[in-house]
DNA sequence: CCGCCTTACGAGTTTCGTAAGCATC
DNA sequence: GATGCTTACGAAACTCGTAAGGCGG
C-alpha cells in the first residue's frame, strides 16, 4: 500500500483504462500494468476487473480510503517543507465566498506582514490551510449556534467561530411566501432551489430538515455572489444565504427553525505563528455575539 | 514518504535513539540510520538532531501528520481485508463504557448473528469501526442537543444519534452546592475535578465554558463507574455523567448552561450491511424486543 | 575507550522499460 | 485484426545486513 502504487490505482480507477493512467501518469502501460498487480498482490485481492476496467468490491472499498489518505499524505509533505521554509512575510489567507463579510475584510491587516487573500470552494479551505498553501482559512457554513462546523479532517489545525448571522431564504418578487415573517425549513422541501458554491449546498438542506425534497431546478458553477441573487430574483429556485448578503432586506424571508445560522470560522495550523496573531485578530470584530472555540482536525 | 519510513521516523522520536528503534522495529541500527538518511533526503530537510536525538522543527510538523496518517493507512488496509473476507456472522461492536445505556444493550441482538461487544476508550471506537476491527460502534459524549458529536475522522463511516440524556454534576454528600436544582457550567470553573476516562473529559468543559478553569485534582485512569461514583462522593473532585449512570438521583445537580446533553452514537462503516441493520434497529430501542432475553425492567 | 550514529560495500530484491504474448471486441 | 492488458526478461535502482569509520562524552 505504497502511497506510490495508490496513486495508480486511483487514476486507472478513475480513467477506467490502464493505458490512459500511464500516459496521465508517465509510466509504460507495462509498468501501471506491475504496479497493479503489485497492489493486489499486497493485500491479496483482486481490485480491478479488467476489460472493462473497472473496480471490484474491495477496489471500491479502497478507493473510498484512497483519496482522504492521498490528500492527507500531500498535505503533510507540503506543510513539512512549508514549515522548514521558515517564516515566510507573506501570509495568504483562503476563504470561501460568503466568509468575507465586512467585518472579517476589515481586519485583514497584519504589521509587517503582506497579506493575500485567495478566494476558494468552501471545501478547500481547510485542506488549503493543513498543506500550507495558505496560512490562514476562513470557512463559512451553516450550523446551530454557537456550534462549530463540521470541516473536513486533512491535518491537524485550530480553529474558532468569528461571526455568527441570521439566515434568510431568498425569494423572487411576489413569492407566495414572502409576506411571510419566518420560515420552517421542512415547509420549503417541496420548492425547487438552486445549487450554487457560494450559497448553502442543498444537500445540507435536507441534512437539517431530516427530510428529502429541495429539488434542484438550477445549478451556477461560478461563486459571484450577485448572480446567484439575480439568478434567485429571476425564480429560477431559492437559496438560502446570510442576511448580509442580501442588498436589499426585504427579498428574504428569515429561517426560524431548525434553529440555525451563518457561521464564519478562522482556521490555521500549528506552525503559523503569524497565523495565528491574525487569528486572534480577528476573534474581537464580533464582540456583541461570542461563538464558541472549537478545535477540528486531529 | 513512504509509510514504512514514517514508522520508523515516529519510532526513533518517540524513542529519542536510532538503535532502541531498531531493536523495536527488527531492524539493525544501520538500516534505522539509513532509513532516516532517505526520509530527510526524501525531503531536503533534516528531521532530527542527533546526539541527543530529537526533532527539529520540521520534524515535529511532520510527527504531528505522520500518527493520523499512519492511523488511516492502517485503517485503510484492514477495511480492505476485511471487506473482501465477506460477510462475517460474527459482529464485534465496539462500545465506549458510557455509551452502553440500559435500553441500548437490550437492543443488542441480531437474528443468525453473533454479537460481541466489547468496551473501548472513547477515542477509540471510531478507529476501531473504520479499521473493521468492530463492525460497530457505540460511542459517547456530550453535545447540545440534537446535534451530532465530533469523531475523529478516521475513515468512511456513518452514524446518528440513538439517545439523548440529562448531564448533571455529580456532588459529595454536604456539598454547598447540592441543594441547588440546576447549576450554570461556568460557576464550576473554580471547582476542583476528577479526570476519568468514563466521565465527561475537562478539557471539553473548559471548551463549553469558555473559560479557563476546571482543574483536576484526581485521575483515575481505569474505566469503572462505581469507583468514579465512590471517588466523587468522597469529595476527590467534580464530575459530570448523564443523569442515568448515577444510582441516586439526589447525589447529583442537573446543569442548565450551557444547553448541553449527553449523546450516544452508532457509527459503522459503508461496508457492513449487518451493521447497518443493527444499527436500524437500535434507532428506535424502545421498539424491539430482542428474542432470547427476559422482559425489560428486570 | 565506549556508546552511538554514519558510511562503505556487497547480496538479494524490487522496479521499470522493451518486447513479445494473448484475450476480447 | 485492432486494441489493450499481461508476461518475460534484463538493466538499473533500491534495501538491508555486515563491517568499518567517525565523533562526542
Amino acid at each position: 500500500m505504497d502511497p506510490h502504487l495508490l496513486r495508480t490505482f486511483v487514476t486507472v480507477a478513475r480513467l477506467g483504462s490502464f493505458s490512459a493512467a500511464a500516459a496521465e501518469l508517465g509510466y509504460t502501460q507495462s509498468a501501471v500494468s506491475q504496479q497493479i498487480a503489485a497492489l493486489e498482490a499486497d493485500l491479496g485481492l483482486p481490485l480491478l476487473h479488467r476489460r472493462p476496467v473497472a473496480p471490484t468490491f474491495a477496489g471500491e472499498r479502497l478507493l473510498e480510503h484512497a483519496g482522504p489518505l492521498l490528500l492527507r499524505h500531500r498535505a503533510a509533505r507540503a506543510d513539512v517543507l512549508r514549515a522548514a521554509a521558515g517564516p515566510a512575510r507573506r501570509l495568504t489567507v483562503a476563504a470561501s465566498p460568503l466568509a468575507c463579510t465586512p467585518a472579517v475584510t476589515r481586519a485583514l491587516a497584519l504589521e509587517r506582514v503582506e497579506v493575500t487573500l485567495r478566494t476558494v470552494a468552501r471545501e478547500r479551505v481547510a485542506e488549503q490551510v493543513a498543506s500550507g498553501s495558505a496560512g490562514l482559512g476562513l470557512v463559512d457554513g451553516i450550523a446551530a449556534p454557537s456550534d462549530p462546523l463540521r470541516l473536513p479532517d486533512v491535518g491537524p489545525l485550530s480553529g474558532f467561530g468569528i461571526a455568527e448571522e441570521e439566515l434568510v431564504v431568498v425569494l423572487p418578487a411576489g413569492h407566495p411566501l414572502s409576506g411571510r415573517r419566518g420560515l420552517a425549513l421542512a415547509d420549503l422541501a417541496a420548492a425547487l432551489w438552486l445549487q450554487a458554491p457560494a450559497a448553502v449546498p442543498v444537500e445540507r438542506l435536507r441534512e437539517l430538515a431530516g427530510v428529502d425534497g429541495f429539488r434542484v431546478a438550477f445549478r451556477y458553477d461560478g461563486d459571484d455572489l450577485r448572480t446567484v441573487l439575480n439568478l434567485a430574483a429571476a425564480g429560477h429556485g431559492l437559496t438560502l444565504l446570510p442576511a448580509s448578503a442580501l442588498p436589499d432586506r426585504a427579498a428574504g424571508v428569515a429561517l426560524v427553525a431548525p434553529r440555525v445560522v451563518h457561521r464564519v470560522e478562522v482556521v490555521y495550523g500549528e506552525g503559523g505563528g503569524r497565523a495565528a496573531a491574525l487569528a486572534a485578530q480577528l476573534r474581537q470584530p464580533s464582540s456583541s455575539t461570542p461563538p464558541g472555540t472549537s478545535a477540528p482536525g486531529s
